[in-house]
DNA sequence: AATGAATGAGTGTTCATTCAT
DNA sequence: GATGAATGAACACTCATTCAT
C-alpha cells in the first residue's frame, strides 16, 4: 500500500516536472516512464491513459488549492482578513514550489473544461469569500464575479510575471501589497 | 497579388480558428488545409513549418496589441487618460473578436520565449505607461513592473472569466469599472 | 535554337553538379531549377520527368567516354599502343573534369540497366579492342571478357582513389604506370 | 536475448536484400518492415534511424571483409601467399553470398565518409601488406597506394562484371588468374 | 507488477508532377 | 517559355496503447 502510494507519487512527480518543463503535449509516456525508472508500459499499471494522467494531476493541484484557500479563509473572520490571508497563503504556496501553479497556468485549456460543481474549486472558494461579504456589507454591492476576476487577475498576473522573470522578489513579500491592492479594487462598485 | 494575400488570410483565420478551438498541438497541417479547403502539402507554399505559421500568428496578434494600445495611450495625456483608453479599447477589440486574445491565452508558453526587445510589446508599452506616470508624478512611485503585472491582471482575468462564460456582458460594458480598479490600484504604493 | 540548347545546357551541368555534390536521390527538381535560376515547373519544358534527367545526363556521360575511347583508339595501331592512348586520353579527361566520371560512378546501379545494346559503351569499346588483340594474336589468348574486366578496373579503382583523396598526383603523371600495367595484366593467360 | 538477436538478423537479412535489389534510397523503413513481417514503428525498436541501420549494415560488411583479409594475409608469409590467399577468400566470400558486396560497392558513396581510421578497413588490410612487402623487397619499391588501388581494381571489377552477368564463371574459379594478375601488376614499379 | 516488442494511426514534411495564368 | 500554386502520394519517425512473457 505503501509502496504503491510511494510509486505513483513519483510518478506524479516526475510528469508534473516534465509537463511543466516542456509541456503537456511534448511530453511522452515514455518521458515519464523513463525518468521515473521503468518501462513504458508499466505506467498502465497506475493510470489507464495518459489523458487521465493529466486530468488526475489537474484535479489534484486544482483541489490542493482551492483547499488551502479554504483553510486560510476560515482562520479569518472579516472579509478583508481573508482575503489577505488567501493572498499571503498563496504567495508563501508559489514561493515554496511554483510548479503547481505553472502547472495549471499551461494546461487551463482542455482541462478547466472537466471541471465539474462538485470539485473544490480555487474560483468558487474565492467567489464565495467575496460574495459573502458583499451580502454581509463588507466589501461594496456588486457583480461578485466581476470582483473575483479582478482579484485574481491581480494575483495570478503577479505571479506569472514572476514566472516568467519580469519580477525578482518572492511572491511572499508582495503579498502585503497585492492585499492592499485587491482590497481597494474591491472598494470600487462593480458594476455588472 | 491580392490573391496570394487573401490565400494566406484564409489560412491564418483558419489556423487561428483551429488553434482556439482544439489547441495548438492538437490541431495538425491537414486540420488547417482541410479547413481552407486544399491539400496538405499546399500550405508549405506559404509556410516553411507549422512552428512558423503559429509564430507568424502570434507575432501579428502580440504586435498588433502593441500597436493598438501604444496609439491608444498617444492619444491621451495624463495617466489616467491614457489607462482609460487602453482598458476601452482592448475591451472593444475583444468584444470585436475574442480570438485573438484567445490565441494569445493559450499560445503564450513556448512562443513567449521568442519574444525579442524589438518586438511591439503589449506588456512593454502598458509597463511604460506607468512607468512614465510614476516619473511625472502622475503615479504614486513604486515598483513599475509589479503595477504593470497588477493592472494587466485587472483587465485579462477579467476577459479570461469572459472567455469560459463566467462573465456575460460585453467587456466594453465593464470598461469603466475596470479603468476605475485599475486606477485604485496604482494609488496603492507598490513596494518592490 | 542557340538559346533552347543553351537553357538545356545549363539545366545539365547544374544538375550533375547536384548529383556529384549531393547524391541523385537527394537533388530534388526545385534544387535543379533554382541553380539554374528558375522555377519548378519549367524544368519540365526540357525533360519529362527527372528520371529522364538522369538518365539523359548517364547516356550522355557515357556515350561521351565511349566515343572518346574509339577515337582514341583508331588513332593508334597495335593492341600495346591502342591500350595506352586510351588510358591516357581517359586520365586526361579525368583531370579536366572529374564530374562526369563521379556521376557515372554514383548513379551507375539503377542506370546501367537501361543500357541497351545499341548504345555506344565504353566497356564494349574497350572490350572490343582486347577481343580484337587475343584474334590478331597482340594480346595472348583468354577470356576477353575478364581480361577487359581486370584492365578497367586498374584504370576505374585508380581514379576512385583519387576520387576520394587516396592518391594525389593528376592521374595524367600516372597514365604510363597504369597503361604498362594493363599490358602486364593482358600478358598473363586469362583462363575463363 | 536469442529471439532479440533474431529479430534483429532478420531485420538486417531483410534490409540488405532489398537495399541490393532496388537501392537504398528507393527501399523505404515500410518496405523492410513488411518484408520482416511487421508494421513500419516497430523498426524503431531495434533501430534508432534508417540512416543508423544502413550505417550498421556497412560498418558491419565493411569489417567483417576487413577481418576475413586480415585471417588470410596472416596465415601466409610472403607477399605473394598473401595475396593469393585474400583474393582466394575474397573470391569465395563473394561466390557463398555476393549481398555484401552488391551493398558496399551500392553504398560506398555517402557511407565511406563515417569510416573512421579505428575502423578495420578492407582498404588499408590490403594497402598494409602491400607496404610491407615493398618494405620488406618482395614487392618493387612504388607508391603503395597507387598499387593498392591497381590490385583492388582487377579484383573488384572482376566480381562487378560477375554481378552484372558479363562474366559467368565462378569468382572462386578465376582466383589464381586474379592473383597472377595482381602480381604481374605489383612487379611494374608503380611511379607515385 | 513490470518488461519491452509490437501495433497502427497519426505527425510534419518533402517532392515529382500538373496546370491555369 | 516560364511561373508558382496546388496536388497527392510518399516518407521517416513518434507515440499512446496492448499484450505475451
Amino acid at each position: 500500500m505503501s509502496e504503491r502510494k510511494d510509486t505513483k507519487g513519483r510518478i506524479d512527480a516526475a510528469a508534473l516536472q516534465l509537463f511543466v518543463d516542456k509541456g503537456v503535449a511534448e511530453t511522452s509516456i515514455r518521458d515519464i516512464a523513463g525518468a521515473v525508472g521503468f518501462s513504458d508500459g508499466a505506467l498502465y499499471r497506475h493510470y489507464p491513459s495518459k489523458d487521465e494522467l493529466v486530468w488526475s494531476l489537474f484535479r489534484a493541484s486544482f483541489e490542493s488549492y482551492a483547499e488551502t484557500l479554504t483553510r486560510l479563509a476560515a482562520g479569518r473572520t472579516g472579509s478583508r482578513g481573508k482575503i489577505a490571508a488567501m493572498v499571503q497563503g498563496f504567495c508563501n504556496l508559489f514561493d515554496a514550489d511554483s510548479r503547481l501553479f505553472r502547472f495549471l497556468l499551461l494546461v487551463q485549456h482542455g482541462q478547466l473544461a472537466r471541471v465539474t460543481p462538485e470539485m473544490a474549486n480555487p474560483v468558487e472558494i474565492v467567489g464565495g469569500v467575496i460574495a459573502a461579504g458583499m451580502a454581509r456589507g463588507d466589501i461594496p454591492a456588486g457583480d461578485p464575479d466581476l470582483a473575483t476576476a479582478m482579484v485574481m487577475g491581480i494575483i495570478l498576473q503577479t505571479a506569472t510575471f514572476k514566472v516568467y522573470g519580469r519580477i525578482q522578489q518572492p511572491l511572499g513579500d508582495l503579498a502585503p501589497t497585492l492585499a492592499a491592492a485587491c482590497w481597494k479594487t474591491l472598494s470600487v462598485p462593480a458594476k455588472g
